[in-house]
Order: structure tokens, then sequence, then C-alpha cells
DNA sequence: TATGAATGAGGCTTCATTCAT
DNA sequence: TATGAATGAAGCCTCATTCAT
């Protein structure tokens, strides 16, 4: 149907605004009426598609995350050498900032790292992505490919600690990320992480 | 003067405070009645003490962060094995938290990790310390002690987003703080960066 | 439309409460409450129309002031002997005062007389019937109409403060309004200032 | 005694500050404290020698006005042409304002316009003023000296309105002050309202 | 669906004044 | 006389949300 058409437009013409003012502005300081001007529609018409201003920014992080959560458990179901693995997570991570900084953006710092405001809603879901990594790494370790005097959850939070503070340094220019190659960047990382920063 | 020390620093009373209810309910959350309330004054003392709610965080960030550039510095100054310098530095920030999780809770979760709005002012503060740790990695690698295929500022972010993100588990529960070993984790944290994940 | 006509016009409401207000506690003293409370809305709803308390006054007096800048001009314009269009601009504001002596009131107390509030403000805007009055004086200089040996700009604002003073003597009761023949002040007013306080 | 010259000091010297930033910043937009700096004390000073900023202002008014009160009242018992006694009058104001403008300032702007605030505190000694002009124009009436038509208030507002709108536009250069010739603005004043603008 | 007028709670900040020393 | 720490009332403005059309 047309309407239906519109319908689903004006919903994502919404989101994709909201990404767009978050990231530049930040969610605090955005008003609903940014967001509907962003997208070019009355602010009223916010109110129908999303209950409040905070259900804009779960719908983005729901969005994403779970995509994030699915590509985590993709990875570990599909098998393959463990370090490939991590290798793979952190790529799609990364490969997420690429294609769509704002976006990663708005998640990070609005989300992933408010944990005093969205990411105590959030929590839950924020930790399946903790727990699927160190699920990636205790496999290792019974598989004798990571060393196994490293708790997983560790491991886990070191390794998404270290990723999401270079998408930060990207994000805040704090890294050139003009300058950056994005893949070498990936493989560093996993360098880093499973061969550490000492010559072998 | 003894009427001086004997006298109450309220100013300090007010600062001790601003950190109980900015890691309670966290910076936005809290109202400059409540930390007045808190400290046990008049609203407006506050305000006698600090330009604003603004200033009384950003006192409490400057205050704790100089600390740590010093840490980070001095830990270079003094030389030693690289490794032992990074470990220094991981147990600085480790020991911080130990000694004062609010403090630090509320410089992470409203500062540092709070890009959009006060790290936006003291993303030069941050920046040194990340600096700080880019040298010690630099160092290292002309003195053969770190490998050198990976840029300095780059195994900063890497070390500092670990550190923190631990520290941030801690904070938010992810890991459960009252179970953890802290110098035990210091080493990990080391062992992880340095060594890697990977069997040697 | 209908519903355009029959619906109260809200914005109007608020600037006439306003007028009412002003006029009784004076700018400083009243609150945005007040206007809302005498304009029966809600608080909100002033700074939908407005911009702040400020712009309700800049908006009351500039429609005000705008109508008398006209009447000058249009005065000058029109031509005819010049102690007439004298009287035409003292009636026009006497006329104003009389038809809504509480927006004078305000317009004189908060605005023409509080130089260094509004006053500053809108000086370019005042000073231009100061201007208009001084080229009818100029005119009648060249006609021979008036004597030639008082610059035009001085015997302008010796004629507006008179009538100014006249009006802030009827408003605070200097000069009790109540058994004022208006028709005759403006008469009185122009013999005064054209003929003198000497008989001829 | 050398502690009564101190205090006198102090508490003159805490007038003439208020007269200086009063002018500058107005009375409302001065805080005590601004009062105090400029006269370089503390500023709990300034309540131990006046119970409030408005009695700092009041003692500034009433100290000035009470000269112009009794210059009037002078004026007239001296006797003379009652011409030359309104040219007293203006003479003495004109000459408050060129001996001391900024007093002459703040009294204008935030007593004597200010009919909201502190005008309606001073109103009956303000009155006092219109009616002792006024009464030199009775005089003068009776004696044949002025025309009859004209009510003494009348005149007496008429003429005080001038001298003050006069006084206003030098202190808000809408008449250039620095051109005028103050001797010569006396004259002006009186010729405009004993002689009219009209040529005789 | 779509609009934007209307609502009103909430919070920061200012600053006159008091008071202990 | 002199200081400035301490108090707390007061008010502007923002903005998420509701609702009539």
């Amino acid at each position: 149907m047309a309407s239906k058409a519109t319908t689903v437009d004006k919903r994502r013409q919404i989101l994709d605004a909201a990404v767009r003012v978050f990231a530049r502005q930040g969610f605090h300081a955005t008003r609903v009426s940014d967001i509907a001007d962003e997208a070019g529609v009355a602010y009223g018409l916010v109110y129908h598609y999303f209950r409040s201003k905070d259900e804009v920014l779960n719908e983005l992080f729901v969005e994403r995350w779970s995509l994030l959560l699915s590509a985590i458990e993709e990875t570990d179901r599909a098998g393959g050498p463990h370090r490939d693995r991590l290798a793979a997570v952190a790529s799609f991570i990364v490969d997420s900032y690429r294609h769509d900084p704002e976006l990663m953006k708005v998640i990070i710092v609005e989300v992933t790292r408010a944990a005093n405001s969205f990411g105590r809603t959030h929590l839950a879901e924020i930790r399946r992505a903790y727990e699927g990594i160190a699920k990636i790494v205790a496999d290792g370790q019974e598989a004798g490919a990571f060393r196994g005097d490293i708790a997983p959850l560790f491991a886990s939070m070191t390794f998404y600690g270290a990723v999401e503070q270079l998408l930060s340094g990207w994000i805040f220019d704090v890294i050139p990320a003009s300058e950056t190659n994005f893949d070498q960047a990936k493989d560093l990382l996993v360098t880093t992480i499973c061969d550490g920063l000492e010559p072998r």
C-alpha cells in the first residue's frame, strides 16, 4: 500500500535524522523539534511514531546492537581459528563505524559509554556482547589457542575496551580518522591483543 | 590560624559531597541543591565557591587528572623496564579506583567518557594522558622492548581503553568488583597487552 | 477561516494582559507568570509566542511607537501651518494616552524614560521621533513661522519633553488626570511652546 | 577624631563610588559588591553605613534634590523678575549637570524618571519641585509677568519637562553634549518657554 | 497521518542581606 | 570599623509531552 510505504518512510526519516542530530549535538542537547526539523516533519509526528525522545535513541541502539550481537554469535558458531574470530568481531565493529560513523558515535557516546543514563537501561544487552566475546576467548582457551591464565570476561573487556577506545579516538579526532587505514587498524588491534606489544 | 584549621573547609566539604552525589545519580540528574544538602550547607554557598555546577565537576576532574598526568610523566622520567612503566601507569589508575571508586566513577563516566559534554572541554588534558602513554611505548620501541610495527598512539589507546573498560566493568558490576583481586588485575592487564592473549 | 476568527488570538491576549500588568506593577516587578495568569493562559505559552519577557515589552513598544513615527511623518507631509503640525503631534500623543493610558504608561515609564535598560535598545527609534519633530521646526523656521535662533533639535526636545512630562504627571497623579480636559491641555501645550509664557 | 575622619571618608567614598557605578551600569544592574569594589572596600561595609542598596540611592537623591528644592525656594524668596527666577532654576539644574553629570544622570534616570520604582518613593519630594516652580509661575501671573490662562502647575510641568528632556538628551547623546554651550542652552530654554517659538 | 498550539514542571543562577569574627 | 563567608528566596527560561483539529 502506498500509505504503508509512506509510513515506513517517515519513521525511517525520523530515525535517520535523529542519528545526524544526536551525533552533531549530543542527545541531551537535541530537542525533539531539532529531530523533526532535520527530518522535515512537524515535531508532533515524532510522537506519533515514538513514545518519547528516549525511545528514538533506544530504537537506534537496539537496531544496531542486535546486529553486533548476531555477528558475534554467528562468528562463534561459524568456527575457524579463534584469533580469526576475534578479528571478525573487531572487523564488524570497525566496519560499522566506517559505514556509518554518525550512528556508531551516537551508540558509543550516548549509550555504551553513558552508563549513568542510557547505558543503564541497556546494560543487559551490552553485557551480552561482552559475554559473547568472552565465550570466544573461553573456547580458544579450551582449544589451547589462548593462554589459560586470563579470565575470559577479563580478556573480553580488555579487547572490547581497546576497540571502543579506538573508535572513540577516531570520533573525537584524537586519532586522525582521515589518515587512518581502517583495515590495517583491524589487523593491529588483533595483533596487539593476541600477540602482545612485546616482540616474540 | 587555629580558626582556619578548626573550621571545617566548606569548599572541600562541597567537593566531597559532589563526588558522592554525582556518583550516585549522575551529573545531569543531580541538582545543585542535592550537592548542598549532601554537604550540609546552604544552597548559595555552592555558588560562593564555584561559578557553576559545571565548575564543581571541572574542579574534581582537574584535581584528579593532574595527578594521573604527573604519575605518567614521573613514571617515564624514572626510567626502568618499559613494561614496568606501563605497569606503573595501570597500577596508578587501578589504585585510584580502589582508593576512591566514587571519584573515579565520576571522572570516567562524566568526563572521560562523556566526550560530548565535559570530555569536550577537557579533551586536551585527556589527550595528554594518551600521549604520555604513547611516549612510553615509543621509547620502548626505540629501546627494542616493544615491537615497532604498532603506532605508539595506537598502542596507547588500546592500552588505556583496556584499563578504562576494566574500571567501567567494576563500576557497573559487569565484572564483580567485590570478587576482584585488584593487584592480580593489574598484572593480567599488563600481561595481556604486552604478552598477548596467545601463548608464547 | 472561521476557526481562526472564532479562536481567541492568544498572542494578542498575552500582549494585552502584559500591558495591564506592566502598568500595574512595572516591568521589573512583573513575573512572566503574572502575565500568563492575567492572560489566562499557561506559563509556557508566553514563550511560545515570545522569545523572552523583554520581547513582550519590545513588541508593545514597537507596535505603538511606529504609529507615532508615522503620525509625525504624515503630519509633516500633509503640510499646513507649522504651528498646527506641532499641535497635531501633541494631539496624537495626548489622544494615545486618553485612548489607552495603560499602554502609554508602559511605553513612557518602561521604555522612553528607561534609558538605561529598554530605552537603550530603542534609542534609534526614539531619536527618530525627536528628529521628526525637529524637522517640523526646521521647516517652520525656513518658512518664517518659527524664530530662527533656536536649534530645531533643541526645540524638539523642549517640545517633546513638555508633552511627556505632562503625560507623566497624569500617569502618576501629579496632575489630577480625572479633572483634566485633554483637548484644552493640547491647546495650552501648543500655546506655551509657540507663544511662550509671557503675554504678547 | 581621626576615627571620625576615617568614618566620614569611607561613607563618602562609598556614595561617590555608587554614583559612578549607577551611572555606568544602572541601578538594577549594579550589585552591592560592584559599589564596594569601586569604592575599594569590602561589601559588608556598605551595610555598615547603609541599611540597603536602596538606601544608597535614596541618600544620593535626597542629598542632591534637597539642594534643588532649596534653590527653587531661595530663588523665589529672593524676588526679582519672574523670568529671571525661571532662568535661575534652569541655570541651577543645568549647572548641576555640568558640574556632576554622573550624579545627575543617576538622579534623573533612576529616580525622577523611574516613577515605578524609586520615583514612587520620592514622589512627594519630586512634586515639591514642581510646585515650587508652579509658585514662581503663579506669582508671575499675579504680577502680570506671565499670561494668566495657563494653570501654574501645568506651566511648571512644561518647563521642568523641557529642562529634564534636555539633560536626558545630553546624557544619552541624543544631543551632543560635547558641542553644547551650556550657558547658551539655559538662555534658549528660557527664551523658548517665556517667549515661545513664534517670532514676536 | 500530520500539525503545532498549549501545558507546566523543573533547575540553574543571581544577589541582597545577615552574621560571626 | 571592617571583612567576606553563609544564607535562601526569587524568577527566567527550557523543553518534553499532550491534545485538539
